[in-house]
DNA sequence: ATTCATCATCAGAAATAATTATCAGAAAGA
DNA sequence: TCTTTCTGATAATTATTTCTGATGATGAAT
């Protein structure tokens, strides 16, 4: 039942090839009993010989013939591992599969995937976009390798790096644009428009303001930014939305864009990944380009 | 530079398939901390982890994934080693390169190979038709697997097995048929017929006539039996051949044969082979098979 | 016949792999 | 929360395998 082993393996295919097992042991880098001994071990678990040693010489048997050829081959997908798991390690290669919250998706994907494919070309992005529980959950699945959403996230199973922080800007009608900007209070009197349930922009939108949970009747909700702008456009309320959207969003619409006074609200962008991936230190490096592209876009 | 081993990739195969270590473990019939063991030591041999270990399940990784089937398939090639060991080992099979000496073949190759083919169909006879110093010096290459020849060869390395006896029998033109049957001092006074330098049959008919060499003059050769008794029959002289070849050489030519009287001459047909061979039991049994075959070509 | 080349064999040493027992961390249930 | 359970990692020990260096045996060449 003893079965044979890749050693033997490698011992038979430099004695097929030298004939000799004195060389083939050099070769090998053992003693010559010892290639003497393996390659018989082998001969005994198969039940024939590989060889007819002959006083001047070593010479394969049919059946050795046949396995040189098929040992070759063997020994070669083996090698073959190597090669795969050194490029695996040596260069990020492969499928990256990223979750980002819609939030912060359409403004900072472009840069991002332009910025990791120029530095690792051989890189397979993938991208999900949808909201922060679905993201954790595929994350802890193993159906995401990282995900970009709005810290903290304060699973003890995740590792959260921070990418950058974002303020919130007020969007309001083009006839407002000479009023003064309310402050949190007069916010809660306006007709504050949001994102409907499971976005976490919402919560924090919310939380600016003090409001505990959004009072119905006051409220409309939208289904992404660009809706929301197009609804302020239209005269039906005002929005927060993240600086980093207003560039993208209020370009088209009749709105006007005004920072708060005092303290800015904000919230940080980061990226989180299951500590025990075992890309973790792959992610750290990817972070740190991700945060480069965020700062070029944040720039321009 | 130290090498994973077939064991590692057996219990990777085991672990990537049930995707848990303790069962994995049971699978390959070993226990856990092996398991562990041994697959942590595969991934330091690669450099890369192979898994994720999480609390509640163990995943592969974008590498382990790549890994998996490539092992598979390794695993795969690595068992059919075996497969082909036994084959070879349990019937015999592919090729047999026997070499024959042509005072014999023709008579004996047809019924030889009819029965082989009969009884091991998978064999890949191949003959070689030449006279016995070629068969030796082709055997001892290993070009050869055996030979059938006239005994004793009498070389140590060699192994040999008589297959049958055969007689001598002397061929004169048909105008002689009425003569008595000369002896061998009659004989030697006639224009007698040999083969060329090289048969040993020829050596046989002079020993048997109790002549040292030919006499230059009065002998002439020939490259085979056909045409020694095609001269024959055109009364250019007598000449000697094997029993076996009266049917078909005998058959058209205006000759006649005659035994001899008293000691019979006669020659022992064996088998020979390498005793180093691996093949040797198995050609033994060929052997039988080829008397078998021979015995039955002389009834008929 | 003697020497040389070459592979086999052996015994002990070194390296590898297995076992049992135990630990630590995370998930699940009370 | 606080256990309990599940799971893989670790440690110490034992068993097995593999290697080496010395020696033997055999056939070929001188």
């Amino acid at each position: 039942m003893m079965n044979f082993t890749l050693r033997q393996l490698r011992y038979f295919d430099a004695l097929a090839r030298l004939g000799h097992f004195g060389r083939a042991a050099d070769a090998c880098a053992i003693s010559q009993p010892a290639m003497s001994m393996q390659i018989r071990e082998l001969e005994e678990a198969l039940g024939s010989e590989l060889f007819e040693r002959g006083a001047r010489q070593v010479r394969l048997t049919q059946l050795g013939e046949d396995f040189a050829g098929r040992v070759g081959e063997i020994l070669r997908a083996v090698d073959e591992l190597e090669d795969v798991a050194r490029a695996a390690r040596d260069r990020l290669t492969g499928r990256l599969r990223i979750g980002v919250i819609p939030t912060v998706a359409p403004y900072l994907l472009p840069a991002i995937i332009g910025e990791l494919t120029r530095v690792h070309p051989e890189l397979d992005i993938r991208i999900r976009e949808t909201v922060t529980p679905n993201l954790l959950e595929e994350l802890a699945e193993g159906r995401l390798d990282t995900a970009i959403v709005a810290l903290p996230v304060s699973e003890a199973s995740l590792t959260e790096t921070p990418l950058f922080e974002e303020t919130f800007v007020l969007v309001r009608p083009k006839s407002d644009e000479a009023k003064p900007v309310p402050n949190r209070e007069a916010l809660r009197e306006m007709r504050l428009l949001l994102l409907e349930e499971g976005h976490c922009f919402r919560d924090q939108a919310l939380s600016f303001c003090a409001m505990r949970s959004a009072r119905p009747r006051e409220l409309l909700d939208g289904s992404s930014l660009s809706t929301l702008v197009q609804m302020v456009g239209a005269g039906i309320g005002v929005t927060l939305i993240p600086e980093m959207a207003v560039g993208v969003e209020t370009r088209s619409a009749a709105v006007s864009v005004a920072r708060f006074e005092g303290p800015q609200p904000s919230r940080t962008i980061g990226m989180i990944w299951r500590r025990t991936s075992p890309l973790a230190y792959r992610l750290a490096e990817i972070a740190e380009i991700v945060r480069r592209a965020a700062a070029a876009e944040r720039a321009a």
